[in-house]
DNA sequence: TTGACATATTCCCATATCGGAATGTATTGT
DNA sequence: ACAATACATTCCGATATGGGAATATGTCAA
């Protein structure tokens, strides 16, 4: 076995920086292809492969008009992304507490509350 | 060029599966190399290689007590990951608004609040 | 039909992966 | 010093990657 595919799942597919600036360029609202390949300064064809990735995860929409495809980012495909590391937020308030708390210590606890 | 390595960030990391549960099971306290193995039921070089990415990129902290290591999830390297997708948060809810309201409009708009 | 435009796919390559097996290293107890 | 314990690292093989270049596909316009 070699490394988990891209094309399994969102978190994999946004562990790409590009495909993160993507989804962000397309967040606001759907776009053509060229237009992506013009504000990202990205090569068309890479373009084109990263959506390709995106849209098999389900993390972008496409709709044809004509010659044009339009995507947009489908903000529901990151909300499981969003809760799992939001389940480590407790965690994280508890570290900040506690740097707070050794550092009231040291400098020489003064106020008590 | 390949794929970014998993080194690189939190976001590639993470990616892993098996780095997810690692992190899961290191939230809440810390714990030494064998209880993973035993816990998570993977083999111990996998756990080491595993837990070297993640230490790596500032996702687990270590500490050593005779021989063995412990070690401990550190949330504060989850707030990137968990603060990106949370942009995206006003888009899944507008999102869930529109989905909301086509269904009031096609089941015949009894009530118009 | 033919050509132009917009996008998608394929092919190639260097590289990075993960798992398994084997081996290396650090620490402790005797 | 030696063996045992607890981890870490290295080597291997199969596979997936992303970029670049070339090519294919799909759609419209004349």
């Amino acid at each position: 076995m070699a490394r988990a595919a891209t094309t399994s799942d969102a978190f994999n597919a946004v562990a790409e920086p590009r495909r993160r600036e993507i989804l962000n360029y397309l967040a606001l609202q759907e776009r053509p292809v060229g237009e992506i390949v013009d504000a990202l300064e990205m090569e068309q064809p890479s373009v084109s492969k990263h959506l390709r990735v995106l849209k098999d995860v389900g993390l972008v929409h496409a709709r044809r008009d004509g010659r044009q495809m339009f995507y947009r980012t489908n903000a529901e495909a990151i909300r499981p992304l969003h809760e799992w590391a939001g389940t480590f937020e407790r965690y994280w308030r508890q570290q900040l507490i506690r740097i707070k708390e050794r550092a009231e210590a040291k400098s020489g606890a003064v106020k008590k509350d």
